[in-house]
DNA sequence: ATGACGATTTACT
DNA sequence: GTAAATCGTCATA
């Protein structure tokens, strides 16, 4: 799988060793795949990953299994590869993770690493994630633009109705949340650089360990500083 | 038991 | 740009 090919080696959605790999090497394979919640109802809702972070494990000052940290609260990143990794933040918020981490598998033990979901470009449902996003209220406020929707990791969570409950479920069999390929990737360029908010991770703080769609109002934050260029052109 | 701290978002100056 | 909102988690005692 060379990360400059096409798009056919995206399809990682329902192979778990596709995920059974280091965060910093799974996580900009993730941009372009879709992520999808199924509501009870049958409602889809989601859109197209354009942001990413990788979260290293026990060596990554930055991550919640630094120094090998294993709590309950943490305990879904030394899941199997593929398992979603939620946990609530900020006494506010949601974020999403993709579990994964060399020999992760099936029977693997888990090395707590894992990929943050950052920004999807709404596709589906967007009338139901606009009443998330709305506080569920249908009127009372301006409508949100699409642009604002799923433009950060909380907002992802809020709009998609991913909440703990979604903590530790299998992403590559479960009915009410997937990863699926999708047939309308957008040609974009990938711009890497530092992730966001972890000012305080020392000498991991700067460490680029983001990647995003350039030139994507999606994105939560379009870019950080000078630092940031272009890691590859993908899908063109 | 207590307190400091967030892998954030929003509103406001 | 800055600040407030808001509370579960975890290290310390």
């Amino acid at each position: 799988m060379s990360p400059v090919s096409g798009r056919m080696e995206f399809e990682v959605h329902t192979d778990r060793a596709a995920f059974a790999r280091a965060a910093n090497d799974l996580a900009p394979r993730l941009l372009g795949l879709r992520l999808v919640r199924t509501l009870d109802d049958g409602t889809r809702l989601g859109g197209e990953i354009v942001e990413v972070e990788a979260y290293l494990g026990a060596k990554d000052r930055a991550c919640h299994t630094f120094g090998g940290r294993r709590t309950p609260r943490n305990e879904a990143m030394y899941g199997p590869a593929g398992t979603a990794y939620v946990y609530f933040t900020y006494g506010m918020h949601h974020c999403v993770n993709v579990v994964c981490g060399v020999g992760t598998g099936a029977d693997g033990g888990g090395v707590g690493e894992a990929v943050l979901i950052r920004a999807l470009r709404p596709v589906e449902g967007m009338d139901v994630m606009r009443r998330h996003r709305s506080g569920g209220r249908r009127r009372g406020r301006a409508t949100l633009a699409e642009k604002d929707l799923c433009s950060g990791p909380g907002k992802v969570c809020q709009a998609l109705g991913i909440d703990r409950a979604f903590n530790g479920v299998d992403l590559l069999s479960s009915p009410n949340l997937a990863l699926e390929s999708s047939s309308t990737i957008s040609p974009n360029r990938i711009l890497r650089d530092a992730r966001i908010g972890v000012e305080s991770a020392g000498e991991w703080a700067g460490r680029r360990l983001r990647w995003f769609f350039d030139d994507c109002e999606h994105v939560s934050v379009r870019r950080m500083d000078r630092s940031a260029r272009i890691v590859r052109v993908a899908f063109s």
